[in-house]
DNA sequence: ATGAAAGCGCTAACAA
DNA sequence: TTGTTAGCGCTTTCAT
């Protein structure tokens, strides 16, 4: 089933390399180009996109590793991605690893033996086993949320360290001292610099935070919750709290919820990502931003950027070509902030 | 770049189908297996799924294009899927076509064209071009959340209009009479039957709403704040309000904010899908939930059932071989109801 | 158990 | 411009 180009060519009486020619935009006679057409038409012909990718070794495919999918802020980064992809003729198969190291590295195995064209990575673990295998074989690969010390490849990330400071700058700047802050895994690159962050804007105020005003989520919903509790009981003169990640912020309000403590009253809350979950709150949720769609764009800029320059590079050669255009680049994004009213100020 | 099984056979002096059949689990004599397995170890081989899937006309692969990826309840769904079929050897290409029906079906071409063994649909438009293509060429379709009349193929749905039904009982059972509804545009399959059941349910009170109690929200945040603010103005006396998804609970319960109406007290109110959002909500929000894991799975399953079944069926003879299997399934899954403390008691 | 050879549907020289 | 031909890397008869 499935009329191939052998079949539009026996029907029309021409060659194989006119129809491909006809097909990939190349010139062909008037008269052909109508048979070839009708041809087309009558025998529902449709390319076959695996034999194309096959003998060019470009599938037209993109990788996407992903944490989880079902999370608000990276499901918008691929929306966005595979958007951008499709519209260059690229398809893109998405792999959830579910924040398992192990599952992040079967992953990319699986999608180099499909042969995609390039990976967009959001790492969870740290391996760098399954990112050279591309670029071994000159396959381009971006990195996006989280860096990776030891590896060579494009990165897209959000200034961290800079927004989780300006957030806790805005709770001493509204007159607070006692201020907690719920922490991601210290193994994640984002939780470091948010964590970062949030040392930086005390001593930015010649202070130390007390340890206890540190407590550990694991960036998920019930995660969030129980350090919530956690700050609430150990921290009686606690008057705000800045929560580092979006999952953590829902379970937190989850938590003051049904701890009864009033916002922002009783507390003051700085939370992070997803502005309509913030803007459904009750009151409004201050909210730190980041710009998913940036993100998506930057990354696929730099992907399909590397894709056209690098014609599958069939050589692993070690000498680079153009010296300047193959480094690896990194580029750092400003995120927001948007104010509600879950700040008082004292 | 990338050693090829022609590599293996070359160094191992073995040959060709030696190495296919080792590679697919068939017998080899114990001292070759050993020499293949080296020289794959040397030679960094990796099978190359892109030239197995031309020769087998099989690509392992599935198409899956769905409305908004950056939809929780889709995105739960897809995560479930991607999870179950990459478990059985099966790839998903994802394809958000923005609840855009042009899209759509240039979604279902993309994926045609790069041979998709089956598809999975989340369907915004009513075009069956598209999966008649599919059909046609002997592949399986599932519908995912929306049936199509005219359409010969599996389908995994929800009790839509049981639901409705249910949630406004309970609204009435509460002592609710001047129930609202925030209604889905009336081209989509689920928004309609949520109305039907909502209409269903005064019935069963031997009542009929009042018609501007239905206000028609377009499945997104914004028009379920628009239609929230429109319902509040038109109707004083409503004291109860069910919405119909889960973007437009999001948008009615930040019209609700700006409103500064207060919840039970003033209005009542049930909301749909999401229990995280619905838990951080205060009070919490009373919701209809619908069961994305289970539907998840049995569109997988489906699928995978007739991918082993019809073995890529090459003719597209009309008979149809093993009568009763290969008839259309519809699976119709039921809600559930999460309680929470927005609906007052009269 | 293993090898030789044909061919999946396409592209890309090279000729004509 | 068009036709011929040789593969891309794999699976799969059919022999051996």
């Amino acid at each position: 089933m499935g009329a191939t180009m052998k079949d539009i060519a026996k029907r029309t009486g021409l060659g194989l390399a006119t129809i491909s020619s006809y097909l990939n935009g190349g010139n062909v006679r008037e008269k052909n180009r109508i048979k070839i057409e009708e041809a087309i038409e009558e025998l529902h012909f449709e390319v076959n996109e695996v034999a194309r990718g096959l003998k060019t070794n470009r599938t037209k495919t993109i990788g996407i590793v992903i944490p989880e999918l079902n999370n608000i802020f990276f499901a918008e980064i691929i929306t966005e991605t595979e958007d951008i992809l499709r519209n260059h003729g690229y398809a893109t198969m998405i792999c959830d690893c579910r924040s398992d190291e192990k599952r992040e590295e079967e992953a990319e195995e699986f999608l180099f033996h499909r042969r995609v064209d390039g990976l967009i990575l959001m790492p969870t673990g740290n391996g760098e086993k399954g990112i050279q295998r591309f670029l071994r074989a000159g396959k381009p690969v971006v990195l996006i949320d989280r860096k990776m010390e030891r590896t060579d490849c494009d990165c897209v990330l959000v200034d961290n360290e800079g927004a989780a400071e300006e957030a806790v700058e805005r709770l001493f700047a509204a007159g607070h001292r006692k201020i907690g802050i719920i922490a991601g895994p210290d193994n994640i690159y984002t939780a470091k610099e948010r964590l970062s962050g949030y040392r930086k804007a005390f001593r930015g105020k010649g202070l130390t935070p007390e340890e206890e005003l540190i407590a550990r989520g694991d960036y998920t919903i019930a995660g969030g919750a129980r350090a919530m509790r956690e700050l609430m009981e150990k921290n009686k003169e606690m008057t705000a709290v800045f929560i580092s990640n979006y999952e953590m912020t829902v379970g937190a309000m989850m938590e003051l919820n049904d701890l009864g403590v009033s916002v922002p009253e009783e507390l003051s809350v700085i939370g992070f990502d997803n502005e309509d979950f913030a803007k459904a709150l009750r009151p409004r949720l201050s909210i730190v931003t980041q710009p998913s769609g940036e993100i998506a764009r930057c990354a696929a800029e730099l992907l399909l950027g590397r894709l056209e320059r690098e014609p599958a590079r069939e050589t692993g050669t070690a000498e680079s070509g153009n010296s300047e255009e193959e480094r690896p680049e990194t580029v750092i994004l400003k995120t927001g902030f948007v104010e509600g009213r879950s700040v008082k100020y004292l």
